[in-house]
DNA sequence: TCGGGTCTTTCCGTATTACGGAAACGGTCG
DNA sequence: CGACCGTTTCCGTAATACGGAAAGACCCGA
């Protein structure tokens, strides 16, 4: 009646809905994982009540959980359907006896990663008792041109990654970072043709790694593990045998495991 | 033109969307990691061209993840940011060097687990070299009427939880299990008296479990560590001690780790 | 106690996005 | 080659989602 009161319509709308709820998701990270639903919508960019709504439902099926201060925080429903993911707890789980031997033998760091786009996640990370501190965490991401099981995967990577990768400005973490994508390709050649590949101090100057492929039962690289070590006290040479074997026995471990 | 031609109304509709989405995980279980269109559209109760639509949405997100044979699987992203839940990964690793030592001190089965409803979630398990084999899985559900973990954490539940485990058929496992109401709740005012629970032969008749309580900095239970010894091994009164300690340090590193 | 600020919840008229049967497509096996 | 089983595409209809605005909660500091 009144034209003023009248709603103007409300429409611009994005997108489908399964991906405005999935951008809550994103709106999680390890700085934060706990929310309030203001937070929530500006970190996901979408308008308060839509976000409302849409928690609501993730809240009511488990994917997300309030707590006492009405926080959002994911969900230990989502996290059991997440303990589903091969390529995540599953291949963790089957890896997890040979990475412990390799931290037993060493009392060194012992990294799994596997590639996700342009970039590659820690499965699981054994951190020796005397060793170098890393900064991983499981479930973070890091760039595949740097690190020891990045280089792996990014050997074994299907060339629109690596000219993606190539292509782009490689970011430099010491002075010894390789950033040439010129060097980088060489040494991309010596990973598949050696089966390890050597990140030597181009993650931080104190560390050196050393990493081989993990293979399903089709030859695929599927994941990389590694040895983080101090600089200096192993050569790549006495490390590489010990990395190889262990990636081997993951791989025979998971053609096994159907 | 042709009224033959023209599609009947299609439109019995069931929900809202994201509940739907939310069906398409529920389809994955342990026995089922991988499923085909027509199977996650089975399990799921939904249309095929519904689950193929929402899941085609989700694929694209990483979600979920297609295998060279074109099956669904949990994708690697949804295991990332479910490695932020606070009661999943999050209280996992803050408790894993705990859980560590008394798996090395004792040699025998760990378990870490926290309620979800009126069951219980594990949330790590280390399985002692020369233990009893237990069937405990990550990310895997239990009734919480029999196991010490579960003892505890229905100890420590809300009243309606309880109410509704007291009120229906408890389910057995043993002929050791208790599944008389009033038992089993004289035993839960015992296990919040004492500070700890032991479950003797309730879940297979060669085990028995002491589990104590892991609490948050507001002294609320949110979890609950155990010890499963071959029944006969050990006393309880042996062990509860050391379960104990344990479950404090653990509860004295969640309140400091904010 | 009050006023201002911040965050949360509810409301509701509109139309965009989702629906899903059916038919075409594709691969495999005997 | 034909039958079978799973996947993908199509599209007319309408149910579900949209989101600005206003009302509620709550928390401080004065």
């Amino acid at each position: 009646m009144d034209p003023a009161r009248r709603r103007p319509s409300v429409r611009p709308a994005t997108g489908p809905v399964v991906s405005r709820a999935l951008q809550i998701f994103e709106a999680f990270g390890p700085q934060h994982t706990s929310l309030t639903l203001t937070d929530l919508a500006r970190r996901a960019g979408l308008p308060l009540s839509t976000v409302h709504r849409l928690a609501a439902e993730l809240v009511a099926w488990g994917a997300l959980e309030r707590d006492a201060a009405g926080r959002y925080n994911v969900g230990l429903r989502l996290w059991e359907v997440a303990a589903l993911a091969p390529r995540g707890q599953g291949l963790r789980e089957r890896a997890l006896p040979y990475l412990e031997d390799l931290s037993q033998v060493t009392q060194e760091n012992v990294q799994l990663a596997v590639r996700e786009g342009s970039e590659l996640v820690f499965v699981e990370r054994i951190a020796g008792s005397r060793a170098v501190p890393v900064h991983t965490r499981v479930g973070g991401r890091f760039a595949l041109s740097a690190t020891g099981v990045g280089l792996v995967l990014l050997a074994h990577a299907p060339r629109e990654v690596q000219q993606e990768i190539l292509s782009t400005t490689i970011e430099r973490f010491t002075p010894h970072t390789i950033t040439d994508p010129q060097v980088l390709f060489r040494m991309l050649a010596d990973v598949r043709t050696n089966g390890f590949a050597v990140s030597d101090r181009q993650v931080t100057v104190d560390a050196l790694s050393v990493a081989a492929p993990i293979r399903d039962r089709h030859n695929a690289v599927i994941a990389a593990v590694s040895l983080v070590v101090r600089y200096g006290s192993f050569s790549p040479h006495a490390l590489s045998p010990l990395v190889r074997s262990s990636a081997r026995a993951i791989s025979r471990a998971l053609a096994a495991s159907d």
